[in-house]
DNA sequence: TTACACATGTAAACGGTTACATGATTAG
DNA sequence: CTAATCATGTAACCGTTTACATGTGTAA
C-alpha cells in the first residue's frame, strides 16, 4: 500500500523521503498515515525493484531525490487499474483516479456505488430488524449507544453512496467550473 | 483494543471464543475485524492476567467458556471512561457507552462534537484554499479526483458532526420511543 | 545561541493476518 | 454420508509504530 502511494506522488515530480512524508500527510494525510520508520524502507525497497532511481544532491544536506523509474510508473498504473482489494484502499485509489483512464475509472466508480448501494440496503435491513426487537424488549433505553453506532453505519453508507454519486455526476466541476 | 471488545462482550454474560467472534462481526464487524489468530491469544492474555475466569464445558465439544472476572470489569470500566485515544475507537467506545455514567457519557460526547466541529472548519477552510488555487492553474479537471477526496473528508466530518449531534438530542430515542 | 524545521535512518516491539492443523457436532 | 458449522489453537509472516540516534540549515 505505502509503496504505492509513495509511487503515486512521486507522479509529480522528484521528491525526497522528507518530501514525501509532508506530501502525504498534507494530502491524504487525514485517513493515511505514513511515519518515517516505514516511509525511509519502503523507498529502500522500491529502488532496490528499480521502481524509483535516487539521486544524492550536492547541496551539502544529506538530502536525497527520488524520482520514478518507467518500471515504476508502470507497476502504479497496473495497481491503479486494479479492482479495489480492501475497504481502506477507496480512498487512496480514488485520490489517483486523475491519472487513470476514463473507462475503467467508470467501471471502478459503477462498482464502489453498486457496494455502497447494497450496504445501504443491508444495514437498513438490520436496522428495521434491530428495532422490532427493540420494540419487544424491557428497557430498550439500555441499548441506545448500541443502536447509536448501527446509525453511524448507516449514515456512512448514505454518505458515501452520495459522494459516489456526485462524483459521476461531475457535482464538484461544477464547483470548480461554474460555466457549465 | 481488541482485550477491551472482549472484556465490553463479555459484560452481557460468558461465551466462548467461537461466540465472541461471532458477537464481535455482528455488532461492531463494520468497522472493526478481529480473527481467531488475534482473538484466541488476546484471551489467554485476559485470562492469564485474571481479567477473565475460563471454564472448561462439559458438553463433550472442547468447548471453553469465558467470563468477566472483577478485575475485568473493572479495567473495562477504566478504560470506557478515559478520554478517546485514538479515531478509530471512537466508534468501539460509543458502543458500548450504555454502560458509561451519564456525567462522563456527556462529558466525552462533547468532546467529540467539539473535535467534528474544529475539523468541519479546517477542512472548510483547506476547501477554500484548495478552490482558490485551482482558480489560478491551467487544468482545473485534472486534479478532480484529489479535490473529491477531499470533499469526501469534509462530507464525513459533517455527517460525523450530525450523528453526534442526534446522539446528544437523542433523536435515536424518539424512534425507539416515539411518545417523548 | 537556541530553538525549530529539515533530513535520514535503524531496531525493537506491537498488533495483526494468513495459513495451517485438528477434531466434534449437526442437519440434510 | 457428507457438507456445513462449531470449536480451538499455533506459527510464520507482515506492515507499522515508537523510540532512538544523528546531523544540518535557518531564523529569532
Amino acid at each position: 500500500m505505502l509503496e504505492f502511494v509513495l509511487l503515486g506522488m512521486l507522479m509529480e515530480g522528484e521528491m525526497s523521503g522528507y518530501d514525501l512524508k509532508k506530501t502525504i500527510d498534507s494530502t491524504v494525510g487525514h485517513f493515511y498515515n505514513a511515519s518515517y520508520g516505514s516511509l525511509y524502507p519502503a523507498l529502500k525497497r522500491l529502488a532496490d525493484k528499480g521502481h524509483v532511481s535516487m539521486k544524492e544532491t550536492a547541496d551539502s544536506k544529506n538530502r536525497k531525490l527520488y524520482a520514478l523509474l518507467p518500471e515504476g510508473r508502470e507497476a502504479f498504473m497496473q495497481w491503479l487499474a486494479e479492482p479495489q482489494n480492501s475497504r481502506r484502499e477507496l480512498l487512496i485509489r480514488v485520490f489517483f483516479f486523475d491519472y487513470l483512464e476514463e473507462g475503467i475509472r467508470m467501471e471502478h466508480l459503477q462498482g464502489y456505488r453498486h457496494a455502497a448501494e447494497r450496504e445501504v440496503r443491508e444495514l437498513d435491513a438490520v436496522r428495521s430488524v434491530v428495532e422490532s426487537e427493540l420494540a419487544g424488549i424491557e428497557r430498550p433505553e439500555d441499548y441506545y449507544y448500541r443502536v447509536s453506532v448501527l446509525d453511524y453505519g448507516l449514515m456512512h453508507a448514505k454518505m458515501q453512496r452520495e459522494w459516489i454519486q456526485n462524483i459521476m455526476e461531475r457535482k464538484s466541476l461544477n464547483h470548480v467550473n461554474p460555466d457549465k
